[in-house]
DNA sequence: GCAAGGTC
């Protein structure tokens, strides 16, 4: 009898592995995947690795319409570009299942990991679900792995594996349809293709960012003013603020200042307070996103890439995880040892050292299967690590340092000054007690503003009071480290997903700006047209009811198919109204896309900040958009032979497709056939076959042809372009 | 060609 227990991804395999063998597992590989042979109280075990999911959803018919319903699951190599290493890893599976009597799902405790194994089995060893047994554990340590593999689940939890398919299911569905539908829409209005997409969770994310860009652009900034003293002190130039921050009418500020001139001024009083700040908590993947984005400026993708490096090298813990907490029983000595080897971390390694008790910070948020990230005390070789690798490693390693430190002791001083009645304040700061500063102080910043001594009393030789004007300024843009923070606050994607939806945004044009991100008019366009016809997909709520039938469904109150069919006939219900709109939601976003275009160049011309533009420029940017919208919602291709009006590129209103007609239609009926693949580029030629239909270039991928419009012509052929 | 979710 032979087991296979089947783990997530291969490192959880080897630890598998490792935990439930009597002595050492033997590692062999087949297909160049790695697996390991063992054996417990007699019984042959196999543990062999996913690599995450191993098939995904795909529709069966290859043609590009909506409504799309009919998928099915494909290996991911089948569907998705850059996914050919998933095949060994599925033809291993296959190939170790004929050796196996009994099957063990060994996946992370959660809906994902159920449909991978639930997949892997179904797919890949061609094995009834049903016959697995579950291995249940929330950590990977030996004595945990050992408990879940005596304490078997019977069966997989076919609650969760329904849940998951049907979050897949409801994902697809839509995504793709409504991201068709969008690209459709923008075909149809200006004969161009382009990718357009949404989805349950880049339609919240770019809807926030919209949000954020008219909040700006409707912000009118309000006039205020500031009052400071200037005083001198033993030598020393101090600016003290009045303690009224923001004074919006200028009379009264005026007033203030007139009146505090007056003085005498003198130290009222003196406030002293001192705080304990504790180390910060173990590093989950979005805080480790966000520090590296402070500390090194690193967008959330290249900070995972980096993580996901340090771990495949052992140097690491796994970095996708939402844990804020240490494993329970992680030998912190044994760490702190191997660290003291680095003569960077070797002093504190070895205060640590000293301690009779261990004991690190902890954060709130927990995950169940994976804990926060830590160094492993696996050391890198000297000049193993490229710059920003070592970046994120000391990054990593300082926090987990940090973590056992001294809380530090900061004081903070405010001295009241009053003149004439009108208070004014002093204020400084410093730390007392490093702590665990001296170790992660590089990565925080702490304001140290030391103070000369104050008397109470004391009187105050005062240089110059004076108000400045300032002005309220729009709320900040969002960096690519706040829109994952904001993405975590509002529960949209997970910690592996969100840096990659991100830049699914970047990619389609959606947004721009490494670091203060900004929405293109293209962006801000999809969003409008989604608000006024699918608002539930730029809503957070679409998550929200997701999540509650997922778990309706585990919990056996729903039924997954029922839950798909549901979503079927709300989105065919949308889809169909979308359809009808097709040709004037295509218009809008093309509209906005050449009004912004057009905006932008005039930001480009203007030099000067306060440049106002003038009506006669204004004008010329109204007939320049208005040329430009005329000429993009009808391509024109050429001259009709029989009245001389344009011959334009037209939409059948009732079936969408395409072809070219008469500018001058009703009156001229001149009409041509197009083809309905590829973007048509007028090439301003009139066929020299037959004297009088103008050829058009189609470009289609790569492939660039010209054709005759004339169907009767025997130019009609495709010919091969010169490029 | 399109989602979001795992993973290398």
């Amino acid at each position: 009898m032979t087991t296979l227990i089947i783990a997530e991804k291969p490192n959880v395999a080897r630890k598998i592995a490792y935990a439930l063998a009597e002595g050492k597992p033997i590692k062999k590989s087949l297909n160049k995947v790695p697996y390991y042979e063992l054996t417990r109280d007699g019984e042959r075990i196999i543990v062999a690795p996913a690599v995450g999911h191993l098939f995904t959803l795909a529709p069966k018919a290859k043609t590009w319409g909506y409504p799309i319903f009919d998928i099915h699951w494909v290996p991911v190599y089948e569907a998705e570009k850059g996914k050919s290493y998933a095949r060994d890893y599925v033809k291993t599976l296959a190939q170790l299942a004929k050796q196996a009597s009994e099957f063990v799902i060994a996946c992370d405790y959660d809906t994902e990991g159920e449909v991978i194994g639930y997949t892997a089995l179904k797919y890949a060893c061609g094995i009834d679900p049903s016959k697995a047994k579950r291995m249940k554990f929330s950590a990977l340590t030996k004595k945990d792995l050992l408990k879940a593999w005596y304490n078997l689940e019977p069966t997989i939890n076919f609650g969760m594996a329904d849940a998951g398919i049907a979050r897949h299911v409801l994902d697809w569905y839509w995504g793709v349809n409504l991201s068709r539908a969008l690209s459709s829409a923008l075909r149809r209005a200006s004969g161009k293709w382009m990718v357009l997409s949404t989805g349950r969770v880049q339609g919240p994310t770019l809807k926030f960012l919209v949000e954020r860009e008219k909040e700006i652009a409707n912000f009118k900034p309000t006039p205020y003013w500031v009052i400071k003293m200037l005083l001198e002190k033993n030598g020393e130039k101090l600016t003290a603020n009045y303690e009224k921050e923001k004074i919006f009418d200028e009379n009264e500020a005026k007033r203030i200042v007139e009146e505090a001139k007056k003085g005498p001024a003198f130290v009222e009083a003196i406030e002293v307070k001192q705080q304990k700040r504790n180390p910060p908590h173990p590093f989950d993947l979005g805080t480790l996103q966000r520090e590296a984005y402070s500390a090194f400026g690193y967008s959330p993708k290249k900070t995972l890439e980096i993580a996901q490096k340090l771990y495949e090298r052992g140097l690491t813990s796994y970095p996708r995880t939402s844990s804020q907490k240490l494993p329970k029983n992680l030998n912190f000595r044994n760490i702190l040892q191997s660290l003291a080897k680095l003569p960077e971390y070797k002093p504190f390694a070895h205060e640590l050292l000293g301690k009779e008790r261990l004991k690190p910070v902890e954060g709130k948020k927990d995950d169940p299967a994976h804990p926060a990230i830590y160094p492993t005390g696996e050391l890198p070789k000297h000049g193993e690590l490229t710059k920003d690798e070592q970046n994120i490693y000391d990054l990593v390693v300082r926090r987990f340092l940090a973590l056992f430190m001294e809380p530090a002791l900061r004081e903070s001083m405010k001295v009241v000054i009053n003149s004439n009645n009108h208070r004014f304040i002093l204020s400084g700061a410093r730390t007392l007690k490093e702590g665990w500063l001296k170790v992660y102080g590089r990565y925080v910043k702490f304001d140290e503003v030391i103070l000369p001594p104050f008397k109470d009393g004391e009187p105050v030789k005062v240089l110059q009071i004076k108000r400045e004007k300032k002005k309220t300024k729009p709320p900040a843009r969002y960096s690519p480290a706040s829109v994952i923070k904001k993405m975590e606050d509002l529960g949209i994607g997970t910690k592996a997903t969100r840096a990659q939806i991100l830049e699914t945004l970047y990619n389609r044009g959606y947004i721009e700006g490494k670091k203060k991100i900004k929405v293109t008019p293209l962006g801000m366009k999809v969003v409008e047209a989604l608000e006024n016809s699918v608002p539930s997909i730029v809503s957070v709520e679409l998550t929200r009811s997701f999540e509650e039938k997922m778990e309706e469904i585990m919990a056996r109150r729903m039924d997954k198919d029922r839950v798909i069919e549901d979503a079927k006939e709300q989105l065919t219900k949308i889809l169909a109204e979308f359809k009808a709109k097709e040709l004037d939601i295509g218009r809008a976003l093309l509209e906005k896309l050449i009004g912004g275009e057009t905006k932008k160049s005039t930001a480009k011309r203007s030099t000067g900040k306060e440049k106002e533009i003038s009506p006669e420029e204004q004008d010329e940017i109204k007939k320049a958009v208005e040329r430009e919208e005329k000429s993009k919602k009808h391509l024109v291709v050429g001259k009709c032979p029989k009245c001389g009006g344009d011959l334009v590129v037209r939409y059948n209103r009732r079936t969408g497709k395409r072809f070219v007609g008469c500018s001058s239609w009703p009156e001229c009926n001149v009409t041509y056939p197009l083809l309905q693949r590829g973007e048509i580029i007028p090439t301003g030629k009139v066929c020299p076959e037959c004297g009088n239909a103008p050829i058009v270039k189609i470009k289609e991928g790569n492939r660039e042809y010209e054709v005759c419009l004339n169907m009767n012509c025997n130019r009609k052929r495709w010919q091969r372009g010169a490029k």
